[in-house]
DNA sequence: CGGGTTATTGAGGGGCGTCAACAACCGTGG
DNA sequence: CCACGGTTGTTGACGCCCCTCAATAACCCG
């Protein structure tokens, strides 16, 4: 799984929350310990009971975080794409309270709990940084929650569909692309069944808000989708 | 609302996240600057889209956490009570993504971003427990979010029941207590209407696992209520 | 005591989950 | 190359859960 190591002063993700106002001292530092792995498709890159002593960041490709819900239905928290940072959900006592699994194929770079403490306790801008992405994950969890909680079918598929664009493409940008995720998958990022996931999107094809064929995903018409989504 | 200040050497959240491992000469410092405030039931404490340059501790009484959601519904996030932390729920600008309602007469401690930070990046161990907060509340969304996604409306209930139980009593006891959250509020903290509540209280009642009356409510049955709420 | 808010309860209807049958897709092996 | 089994996706029928609406009751505060 190891591959050669690229520099984290190349990185594609050099401005993320982790590296953008470290010092160049101990990014260097940073440089030289952190451990590089890519996960092919489908690979577990957490798993929620697990105890990690560090937290990996992604540098490429697209992954599933996910808790384990009731009945055996999993619960898609989110998707993470580069500039994620991964294994700081644990309990108490260090255990991983989520699951991650490579949804194409994902790049990620590991640093151990100390360094990172370390880094942390010399970095003002970089505390301030880490912070600052905590808030702005309960904020998009918020978020999350109302949709659950308040959104009907077609109104979560819509907001769904644009969580996966939005993952998928830098810009909102109308060409197709491929979705590694399944129907399933889909419907589990929203408490939703597959079948209704399925129907919706048949609506929203017929509608030409949408253009679907297997996994490929095209959003012609943003504004429509958007307002459906109550965005 | 000004009151005579309490000291932080001798609070009931002593121990909470930001006192537990506060050196004693900082411990000081938050002392002498902080700002304590009353709120009377149903005041406001924070209201969504303002700027608060601080963090707010509760030192007693309980709060709502809301946010608002689409078509005018409000959904409540958590319930605050002594020991909890509001205020750090802004985005990028420092604007409050959350309004906070006191429930009952609540008594918060105001503390200055400034000071807040200085003594962050003094203590490693306020740093840490700070952190450990976040994952915390972090966790927490997490599991409602699973809640709000899964459960139909009897185990949601049951499980805003025992949520609202949690906030009100110290530890798991059978006495009956008042709520001070209508029958709405309690809707609004699990994506369920007014009148779906009432009705299942009255069926819970009628099994004989909670006695309410009014706003007075006592769990009887524990265990049967816990099965209920999927825990 | 009366007006306003809150709670209770019932009737009705539709959204959405469940189930099932079928189609499409994929990788494997003959 | 096609055959074939397994997984995944599609579509329809059915029924129940839960939202909506409305009427009545209980409560609170002046």
């Amino acid at each position: 799984m190891k591959k050669e190591d690229p520099s984290c002063f190349t990185c594609s993700t050099r401005y993320c929350c982790i590296l953008k106002n470290c010092e160049r001292q101990y990014l260097e530092f940073v440089d030289n310990s952190k451990f590089c792995m890519t996960y092919r498709k489908g690979q577990p890159i957490i798993r929620q009971g697990t105890y990690i002593d560090g937290v990996y960041f992604i540098s490429s490709g697209v992954a599933k975080v996910f808790v384990n819900g009731y009945r055996g239905q999993p619960l898609i928290i989110s998707l993470a794409k580069a500039g994620s940072v991964l294994g700081h959900s644990t309990d108490e006592l260090g255990k991983q309270q989520i699951s991650v699994t490579a949804v194409e194929e994902t790049s990620v770079c590991f640093i151990e709990s100390k360094e990172y403490e370390d880094i942390c306790s010399r970095n003002a801008g970089v505390r301030e940084d880490l912070t600052k992405a905590f808030q702005r994950e309960l904020n998009q969890m918020h978020t999350r929650m109302i949709h659950l909680a308040q959104l009907n079918v077609r109104e979560k598929v819509a907001e769904a569909l644009l969580h996966i664009v939005n993952t998928y493409l830098s810009e909102y940008s109308k060409e197709p692309f491929e979705v590694n995720l399944s129907r399933k998958d889909i419907g589990d990022l929203i408490g939703v069944t597959k079948e209704q996931v399925s129907k919706t999107m048949a609506e929203l094809k017929k509608e030409r808000i949408i253009f679907v064929s297997g996994r490929t995903l095209q959003i012609l018409n943003y504004a429509k989708l958007r307002s459906i989504a109550c965005l």
